[in-house]
DNA sequence: ATTGACCTTAGAGCTGTCTCTAAGCTTATA
DNA sequence: TATAAGCTTAGAGACAGCTCTAAGGTCAAT
């Protein structure tokens, strides 16, 4: 049985997290000492271990609250829902990378365009563009 | 001179979000009616035009903010103050980009390995590297 | 016995970007 | 003139995911 923070050290969170987590449902102590401190079993410390695991890959804390009322009742519950859950999140990634690419070639266009001297800003290309509602036809932002 | 919705209407923002670029120094009104409405002058509207473009590109409120300030007065300030904040915002983009691809590759990985059948999940791969601490050796999260 | 590290709780604060509400005044239209 | 649409303000609420504080109880070591 580790305390609080002997389980943050071993997942590396820390103990404000873990309380955070359990207030979330997603990390639970299945015992209390009796003076109140929160205790947890090797099951919790695996269920902790697969949090942590999941918020490293990237799924959001309701994605974890999900695959975990799935991993507790693996049987009533099929894989599919599970690839769902995945999959949505990867077109959640999809759709940002396509937008951080967006920006991406546009502030590398608008560098390209700008020397970025220590002269005066008075003929700076990139607030030039910024004025004008943005790049020229192809690439255009708007 | 248009009132706060005209001006809404013209750049694509919502009148609420005009006020709370406002209270951020973002937009201003350069006038008021005698019963006390919003009036934008022309160089109110390029301004604001000017806030919407940079908002489109992917620039932060704070960013917005600096480059304001130098548009303001662009004979005080250098144009490398300019491509100093897009190249840092540049950065901050390949920087999630790079966090991005790692979730897309991990995601992907899972979803090739699990068949994501209407079978129960009690066999499912995806749950079992989530148990595991992640996908092995090569492409590791942790 | 005292110090200092650790634990408890409820709840506030943070970042960023809105989004909306309440309560009331103004303006345009029918 | 009545009604609806639009304007004003301050401030609350939303989202995600923490992060910290206050005020106090517990525990191990010196």
């Amino acid at each position: 049985m580790l305390k609080i923070s002997e389980l943050a050290g071993r997942i590396g969170l820390s103990a404000h997290t873990i309380r955070f987590y359990e207030k979330h449902g997603l990390i639970e102590a299945s015992e209390r000492s009796e003076s109140g401190y929160r205790l947890y079993s090797a099951a919790d410390i695996n269920r902790a271990e697969f949090v942590k695991t999941a918020r490293n890959i990237g799924f959001s804390l309701g994605d974890i609250a999900q695959l975990l009322s799935i991993r507790l009742d693996r049987s009533s519950h099929s894989c599919r829902e599970v690839t769902d859950i995945t999959r949505n999140k990867l077109h959640e990634v999809n759709r940002k990378m396509a937008e951080l690419k967006a920006m991406q070639k546009v502030l590398g266009r608008l560098l390209d365009n700008c020397d970025g001297g220590m002269e005066n800003a008075t003929h700076c290309s990139i607030l030039e563009v910024l004025d004008n509602g943005g790049l020229a036809t192809p690439g255009r932002v708007n």
